[in-house]
DNA sequence: TCAACAATAGACCAGTCGGTCTAGTCATTC
DNA sequence: GAATGACTAGACCGACTGGTCTATTGTTGA
């Protein structure tokens, strides 16, 4: 793993599990084990490149779990089951304390104007995902349902953190396409 | 209002737009135009004291927005219907920028050990009194039904937050009790 | 009128922040 | 084997952080 990409999980980790603003960049260093020098050889804008990196990171992330998920179910409610558990799994292998990986770097960022518009990118990559595996597999209201699924996840998620406990996630399939 | 009163309201909107870490307390106490030893005289414990106080503050304000919504209610249906559309006229009327009401607050708070209790408390008091308005109003699964509200509209919040648009709220209703 | 106490006021402090800067290391060239 | 440039290394800096402290003002009851 090169320092550049020890660089960018350390502090999608960092920022995920405690906000943008509560991590320090002394902090991302430390734990990857890197010195200054590098960082600011890699990121010339510093703490702020260094994040939209992380969130693009994060984001391919999801889009790949998405994927996973919906390309070998037999119907949109069996790939919603799928990628819910897929997600309960990811937020019990080691995600207890972080935040929704969509959302959470990409919100305390700095000063929103750049980082707001990149995070509405994020999310309207992740509904047409989701919106076209609902398209193929014959959902009437695709787009609806697909906008629908990434509220709940959202949410979802949000709620586990706080009880620690992913089991709200696992009962969301259900619930939301009976 | 009193030095307390607007300090707890002014903190409560600075920490959901911009986050507990990123907001400092001279911004607050500038934009409350307190001076510092009002607040160390109200809140001994300083910041973090503040926030929950702001925490709390937001907590009675959603659950009355809550209870507006159900108790005159004809149906669950309605009462969702409501719930969603008064909660999109919240956040275009001042809240375009800030986080959920209700989470905003309790998540990158400090050092979440005291934080995150104090934050699944709040959740689970708010799904508390949906399941109640539930239940009165004749739904099955009244206990699931609150929570898959509270995470739907948590998320919704979210979604629109980045948007800057409020729609996704509106449409809740009907998507998620149809 | 005067204690007594709550509340206001802001100067001040040590610690930490993100960021800059210079020096040095290493692999890859010719 | 000297030169080059990518990268590592960390000392250093001004700005700002949350918090403390002392002084002052306002209000209340005797």
């Amino acid at each position: 793993m090169t320092t550049r990409e020890r660089l960018i999980s350390t502090a999608a980790q960092l920022f995920r599990a405690q906000g943008y603003h509560a991590t320090g960049i002394a902090e991302v260093l430390a734990a990857a084990r890197v010195p200054k020098g590098s960082l600011y050889h890699h990121f010339p804008a510093g703490k702020a490149d260094l994040a939209r990196a992380a969130a693009d990171f994060i984001a391919e992330v999801m889009l790949r779990i998405v994927d996973d998920a919906f390309l070998p179910a037999p119907s949109w409610q069996h790939g919603v089951a799928t990628f819910c558990h897929k997600l309960a799994k990811l937020f019990e292998r080691r995600e207890k304390a972080s935040a929704c990986p969509i959302s959470a770097l990409l919100f305390d960022g700095p000063e929103e104007a750049d980082f707001r518009a990149h995070a509405e990118a994020t999310f309207a990559r992740l509904i047409a995902a989701m919106a076209a595996h609902a398209r193929r597999l014959g959902v009437e209201d695709a787009d609806g349902a697909a906008e629908l699924l990434l509220v709940a996840i959202e949410g979802g998620w949000t709620l586990a953190r706080t009880r620690r406990n992913a089991d709200v996630l696992r009962r969301l399939a259900s619930r939301l396409f009976p």
